[in-house]
DNA sequence: AAGTAGACTTACTGAAAAGTAAGATTAGAG
DNA sequence: CTCTAATCTTACTTTTCAGTAAGTCTACTT
């Protein structure tokens, strides 16, 4: 990648190695990825990840914690400010939609990876999942106590609708790709008003139901 | 599996590989997968799946293209019966959510994929995923229609739904699989209160927007 | 300038897994 | 019963890749 090949400190180096990792990992999976081919997009050898990193599985692993912490942190910054739940929310899932577009490989490493892997792994990746879910699950808590709610709906609700959110997102970050013209506000506020307006309805009781079948 | 070690004839042996498959794909993504574990699983060795199949390659786009008739069909069916937009739409959800909770591999092995795999590949799973957006997407746009909207939402629109309604459910297969109480109607039915009664606010024209920034 | 610690490489080993060659077994037709 | 075609297997070859041994090189200290 750089021609300039200068000594790093271990330090840098280990970034620079985690970054590559990132990309290969997110772009072919943990098992088909090759370390070799991280090791030269990192503009070095195999053996230094190795003495670095560990091992594959450790590399990975830091990989997760890398793009969980990145993510978690921008998330919860944008959904601090604010004074209205509303607010909050829409701030917070722009912020998602900036940090998918973005940093497309970390939300893939963390969504994408095949169900079976080493429990070591497997622990990890639930784990970040776990947590950005909890921190979408609690913008919506808040929203439903301070938007007027009464106490029907509890943390199952909130935990229904962050895996909603969550999964309509990473479904319109692709949806995204192949919408240029379209901004992470535009999208934020367009899925705002789906679920907010929606579910403002059932908090105030409003349900559609479908109707008894005819016999049985 | 099978102690009975018997001879089947080609046409049902082929369709046990493809099944078999199916789920070692799913567990374990393309290429972490490996051919004697499907062999194996199939009551089988494994020359017998390339003297059938052809390729691990052509394998996998046989499991695509299962997976895919087979969900596609069950949506269809489900969606087509009802006379009101919302009862269709309710009925397309249900069904698939049932499909995604008894099919979780097909579902999986069509979503679950790492991107970079080869064209033929890649070029199968885009085919069978704009499939199931499609059948969504229609359905939402005749609700939209019928529903008695005005023409401002065209099929931009529908095409939004349609990706979030998919993310959603698909996040939520996972949220039920550590609910088992809940059903897939049960499931279905509060993801249509969100999405619907907020897409008839949206439609009829009230849209919450952010406020203005302070100053800039 | 000499020494040394840390950064870095070439060149290997061993295991795993895709794909195949060559032939064994069995069900059914004549 | 015998022949044949289809089903199925054992036992390879070859490639790819994680991980390592055995150093070399260079920046910095004293």
């Amino acid at each position: 990648m750089d021609r300039t090949r200068k000594r790093l400190p271990r330090s840098v180096r280990e970034r620079e190695i985690v970054e590559a990792a990132l990309r290969v990992f997110a772009r072919h999976g943990y098992h088909a990825a090759v370390v070799d081919e991280i090791a030269e997009l990192a503009g070095i050898s195999k053996p230094m990840v190795y003495l670095y990193l560990g091992s594959k599985e450790r590399l990975f692993v830091a990989c997760v914690q890398h793009a969980s912490r990145t993510l978690t942190v921008a998330f919860r910054d944008a959904a601090a400010s604010g004074d209205e739940p509303e607010l909050r929310l829409w701030r917070g899932l722009s912020a998602f939609f900036h940090f998918v577009a973005e940093h497309r490989d970390s939300w893939v490493l963390l969504h994408r990876q095949a169900p079976e892997l080493s429990a070591a792994i497997t622990d990890e990746l639930a784990a970040a999942r776990a947590s950005v879910l909890a921190e979408v699950g609690a913008l919506v808590r808040r929203g439903i106590e301070e938007g007027g709610a009464d106490a029907r709906l509890g943390a199952v609700d909130a935990d229904f609708v962050a895996h909603t959110l969550v999964g309509a997102a990473d479904s319109l970050a692709d949806w995204m790709a192949g919408h240029p013209d379209e901004t992470p506000e535009r999208v934020a506020l367009r899925l705002m008003n789906m679920i907010w307006l929606g579910m403002r309805d059932v908090l105030d009781g409003e349900l559609w139901t479908p109707p008894p079948p005819p016999a049985e």
